[in-house]
DNA sequence: AAAAATACTGAATATATGTACAGTATAATA
DNA sequence: TATTATACTGTACATATATTCAGTATTTTT
């Protein structure tokens, strides 16, 4: 996916925020409306670059025949992979790893989150995170201190309190006090963090 | 909201699956193509129907102009009340009582549920259940020992593990080594079960 | 028994809409 | 320096599309 500029990402607003209000896309004219374009070429442009960029998919000769790229749709509802247990080293969305998916509006979980991961184990129970629950996860690198976070160490995966110490140690923390912190020393151990907790789901 | 006819349900069928096919509605060509009329008429007088009734709108003019009315999207989400601290007596979805709404589809908890409960206090923290979790709640007075119920005594809601002593003793257990059962004998006591935990929702 | 709703075919048409073409200008890239 | 991408205005036009009108027939409602 290329880069979007601040008028392509204006336009693409526009086709979600249309798309969210009527239930149907709107026209090149309507874009140009809401935009303040004077000529329906503008609107045109930035769709085909848009498209080009495959964030959008235009039906040809279709009138209002624009979709959203699911991917790219954060009003749409998605499917959202359930991840299980995670294979030693191999890529966490794999199609291997994916148990089911979920069907869930895009904004559902207030930052928007890319999969669930099912929960093992009941090491951070404390929480109000028990086995089997599922953690809405965000992929990202940027955590806080108190942040639960899905990390990966060696290779094994883990969801625990984040708590950096210094700039060379970080602490894993549980949530039930039958197991201990892991501490680790970024100068000789890998912490790779996959993601952090942006939400819970429980279905009994 | 009148009756659907069987005709009528395949055109609002052939509209859903054609918007979570390509993103956009139908034309009435598109329509008759689907379903196997021969004149665009058929279509559109089946739309008219339908707007009629309630089930779709349509914009005049606008090529595509067909919205599934949100209550009537097999495919879309409902809004459903959280309810919070529920006042002494009054009956728990009273508008007073909602806080807000969650958009969430429909079948996302397996029974299907009714409301939302945003949970106070701990009683329930080794259960999972922390403060302010939403409990996905259904409305039923069907429970077995075990469920996490609903329950209102005297004039307090309270949520706990349900668990039937005798015909007449019935056991509010929570979850948390804090608190202590609650001993409820039938005949002396009103217990009013409002319903029964089926998932839960937790956002950070 | 009459009226209204349902369920179509078929043809006609005004207009809504995508899209191409001709320009202008600036910024980014090779 | 030439080229490509971005970011527009403005005009034009073929066609995609909604929508009306004229029929026919069956079923449901009043």
């Amino acid at each position: 996916m290329k880069e979007i500029t601040s008028q392509q990402q204006r336009v693409l607003d526009c086709i979600q925020i249309y798309l969210k209000k009527t239930g149907f896309p709107p026209t090149r004219a309507d874009i140009c409306k809401e935009l303040g374009f004077k000529s329906p070429n503008s609107a045109e442009t930035h769709l085909r670059a848009l498209e080009k960029k495959g964030f959008i998919s235009i039906e040809s000769g279709a009138s209002r025949g624009i979709s959203v790229n699911d991917q790219n749709n954060s009003f749409g509802r998605d499917e959202y992979p359930v991840i299980g247990l995670v294979a030693a080293g191999s890529p966490t969305l794999a199609e291997e790893n994916i148990e089911r998916t979920i069907n869930c509006p895009k904004s559902f979980f207030e930052s928007g989150f890319d999969y669930f991961l099912k929960v093992r184990g009941l090491s951070m129970k404390d929480a109000g995170i028990m086995e089997d629950d599922l953690i809405a996860v965000k992929k990202t690198t940027d955590v806080k201190n108190g942040d639960i976070v899905i990390a990966r160490l060696d290779d094994e995966v883990t969801v625990k309190f984040f708590n950096r110490k210094s700039s060379n140690i970080v602490e894993l923390e549980p949530a039930n006090e039958d197991f201990e912190n892991i501490v680790i020393n970024l100068e000789s151990e890998q912490l790779h963090i996959e993601g952090k907790s942006v939400g819970l789901l429980r279905r009994n």
